[in-house]
DNA sequence: TTAGGGTTGG
């Protein structure tokens, strides 16, 4: 077996004696003789585990791993145990396999001297252990520990076999892998146990409907999205009218995982018994890239802020009350700490009836939104516990008309049956959309009386000025019947905008040519970056008086060439979050990871000469979340050694305006353009909104990688312009416009812009 | 046994 697919090895022990023996190579080393500074390539350590610690992640998402080894051969000596610090895939390794009291190994260690000496028995240094260090570790199982669990005979487990939906045949019980494309939450059958139905769908592009089956709600695949990924043993196939159908077995089991890439692979499962090992794991991750772009994973589901009359939703929400309404149809009240922006229904109930805190219920009276569940919904609704999270799967958004004909307001149904997967989930608090959640929910300030808040935005203006206050307020009549250019002061009230999805609002300008243009999409880097991998890094421009460089190639079968160089400082200590960095031969992956870590990013490329810039549709700078981007005609790019004049600065703050200069980047500003159609009891006027960040107080440049910015743009948004009000109810915005003629060869035509004005401070 | 995917009635 190779090291690199299997850093740890499970070496089997039948009567003392170990049927793989270690490498000839390898010497035994006594504990009392370890020295720091050492060469232990070919040495090894060899102990009992008398202690292991969680697993954990180390500030840069290296997995970590701390056990305790204790020198079986000398008990007696002072000194009998030592620390052994376990880094990256071997620590993930380590954690899943062993077991206290097993014997484990270690070859090719760092041995490190602590500063100060122990008085617990345990050695002064500890051992640094990983792959990249060249470590090895053995660990000796013996048939017969705990014989109960599979993981603790890990090496005589029965090796599964799992089937391709393509090669599925009738009759037959196998084991498979699968990506979730279509689920119904556990719901009550009509016979006597739950059921969920699942499609799953794998590489081999084959389809299969699976119908589960069990009296224990836990024994269920716990699936709470599209694009998770499960793992069945012992599922029966069958043909059903024609195709192949899955149906629980006697054995069957289930793990249900998060089919994110990158996230950690970890089973969610009732049972406390299962197999997992590292090929199963490499079986995740590459479902997890084949379903990345294979499977249309539904987008973030929608907030209560966004919804929108007569469609279909998931709704991920806090219960927070609930209440008996007839025998077929039951009320939960949830809230997900977002406003909806229309008046919502509420389901008359008896208070005696609604279950649920009554102070929370009273601030959150606004917050809260009414669900009414039917049939066979009920009897689930019924059970769930106050104060959990769920997610309602496929609510309908119903638009009624109240006896004011211009107010509708909206309902929230959970109709009966479970088509689309209709039904309601219960979420663990582990989940990390939960976790996102609650993390929101605890954010949200309940002594804010959001009536009042309305109240306030309807007779004073939701926007401010932030200049010319002298001025007074001219009618939109008056405006749209007088020349432009000129500047005015108005009262009016938004009735509509566009782009409704705000995310579209956000372009790049070139304040040189005054060009706009959308942001380039991920796949337009990700070309770039492919294209320019073809170029490997010229090793005569590694480490020059100003940056110094690391290269290495990958281990795929890519073998990608990697080259970073990182700009120097002059200073002793240079920390990540300072440094400028270069990379070539990245991936999309590992440069935003980069820039997560470090000041800057700018990926490049070789020629003969200099590093160079890549082509000008790709950000030629990262920083944090923000790309930056430079204007096609109007930059021409210089090499980047013109970059060493800033890296000699004392304290360089690698500014992008700076960087772009000397790069002879013409820099591209993130930008809001927006419609804004303003009326009064005049007139109407539509007006441009053009905002880097004063308008909204939100940098239009991190609008686009900021769930929580996002949030924020589209509530104040719902506070301006709130969708299902008549105009009477419409707040008043206080604007400054200026009007533009544009003239083309047909005719002239006078234009509007909002400027100096902003969202006034309390209203988000 | 149950369900066998494909929205809306209250």
């Amino acid at each position: 077996m190779n090291k690199a697919a299997m850093p740890v090895q499970l070496l089997k022990i039948i009567k003392e004696q170990s049927e793989t023996p270690l490498p000839s190579h390898l010497q035994k080393e006594n504990l009392q003789h370890l020295q720091e500074g050492c060469d232990y390539t070919n040495r090894y350590i060899q102990g009992i585990i008398t202690l292991s610690y969680p697993l954990t992640k180390l500030r840069d998402g290296t997995d970590f791993f701390k056990i305790v080894l204790q020198d079986s051969d000398n008990l007696s000596s002072q000194i009998n145990s030592i620390n052994v610090l376990i880094y990256g895939k071997m620590a993930e390794d380590c954690a899943k396999i062993i077991r206290h009291g097993e014997t484990f190994i270690v070859a090719g260690f760092k041995v490190v001297k602590l500063p100060t000496a122990r008085e617990d028995g345990r050695h002064d240094c500890h051992l640094e252990v990983s792959e990249e260090a060249g470590s090895a570790i053995y660990i000796y199982t013996k048939p017969g520990i705990n014989a109960a669990s599979e993981t603790a005979s890990l090496s005589v487990a029965p090796k599964y076999v799992y089937t391709p939906l393509n090669h599925l045949k009738d009759g037959t019980i196998v084991n498979l892998y699968g990506v979730v494309k279509f689920f119904k939450p556990p719901y009550i059958s009509k016979g006597t146990d739950y059921c969920s139905v699942v499609t799953l769908v794998d590489p081999s592009n084959a389809k299969l409907t699976c119908s589960l089956f069990n009296g224990n709600l836990d024994s269920l695949p716990k699936i709470y999205k599209v694009g998770d990924i499960v793992r069945f043993h012992r599922i029966k196939i069958r043909e059903y009218n024609g195709q192949m159908q899955g149906i629980t077995s006697g054995g069957f089991a289930s793990l249900t995982f998060d089919g994110t890439v990158g996230a950690p692979v970890v089973p969610r499962t009732s049972s406390r018994v299962y197999t997992f090992m590292d090929e199963e794991q490499k079986t995740i991750e590459e479902l997890r890239i084949w379903a990345a772009s294979n499977i249309s994973i539904s987008g973030p589901a929608a907030k209560l802020s966004g919804v929108q009359p007569m469609l279909f939703f998931d709704l991920t929400c806090q219960l927070v009350g609930k209440a008996k309404v007839d025998g077929s149809s039951f009320l939960l009240k949830v809230w997900d700490g977002t406003k909806c922006p229309y008046p919502t229904w509420k389901v008359p109930v008896e208070a005696k009836d609604l279950e649920g805190e009554k102070v929370l219920l009273q601030q959150l009276r606004n917050l809260a939104v009414d669900i009414l569940v039917y049939d066979n919904h009920v009897q689930l609704a019924e059970s769930l516990k106050v104060g959990s999270f769920l997610r309602i799967y496929s609510i309908h958004t119903k638009q009624a008309s109240a006896d004011n004909k211009d107010v509708s307001h909206i309902e929230f149904h959970l109709h009966g049956g479970t088509c689309y997967g209709r039904g309601i989930g219960v979420l663990p608090e582990s989940n990390p959309d939960v976790k996102e959640l609650k993390a929101f929910l605890e954010s949200v300030d309940l002594t804010d009386d959001l009536e009042l808040h309305l109240q306030r935005c309807q007779q004073l203006s939701v926007t401010v000025l932030t200049d010319h206050q002298d001025l007074s307020n001219t009618e939109l009549k008056t405006i749209t019947r007088s020349p432009a250019p000129q500047q005015y002061r108005i009262r009016a009230k938004l009735r509509t905008y566009k782009p409704q999805k705000l995310h579209q609002s956000v372009k790049l300008h070139c304040s040189k040519c005054n060009s706009l243009q959308e942001v380039p999409d991920r796949d337009a880097f990700d070309l770039i970056l492919h294209d320019s991998a073809g170029t490997a890094p010229n090793p005569e421009l590694h480490n020059t008086s100003w940056y110094e460089s690391v290269t290495w190639t990958t281990q795929d079968q890519k073998k990608r060439e990697i080259a970073i160089h990182f700009v120097k400082r002059d200073e002793m200590l240079q920390h990540p979050e300072d440094t400028l960095l270069m990379i070539e031969g990245g991936t999309l992956k590992e440069i935003w990871k980069l820039a997560k870590r470090f000041k800057c990013v700018i990926p490049v490329r070789s020629t003969e000469d200099d590093l160079e810039l890549l082509d000008l549709s790709a950000p030629f700078l990262l920083q944090g979340n923000v790309k930056y981007y430079g204007c096609k005609q109007c930059s021409t790019p210089k090499p980047m050694k013109n970059l060493s004049s800033i890296a000699a600065e004392q304290q360089p703050s690698w500014e992008p305006t700076e960087i772009a200069q000397v790069l002879g980047i013409q820099l591209l500003q993130y930008v809001f353009v927006m419609k804004f159609t303003l009326v009064d009891e005049t007139g109407a006027l539509n007006a441009y909104l053009f905002d880097y960040e004063k308008f909204f107080q939100i940098p239009a440049s991190e609008i686009l990688t900021n769930n929580f910015l996002q949030q924020k743009m589209q509530m104040t948004m719902n506070t301006l312009c709130p969708p299902g009000r008549k105009l009477g109810d419409l707040p008043w915005l206080e604007c400054f416009i200026r009007s533009y003629n544009v003239r083309d060869e047909m005719k002239n035509q006078v234009y509007y812009q909002i400027f100096d004005t902003t969202v006034a401070e309390d209203v988000v």
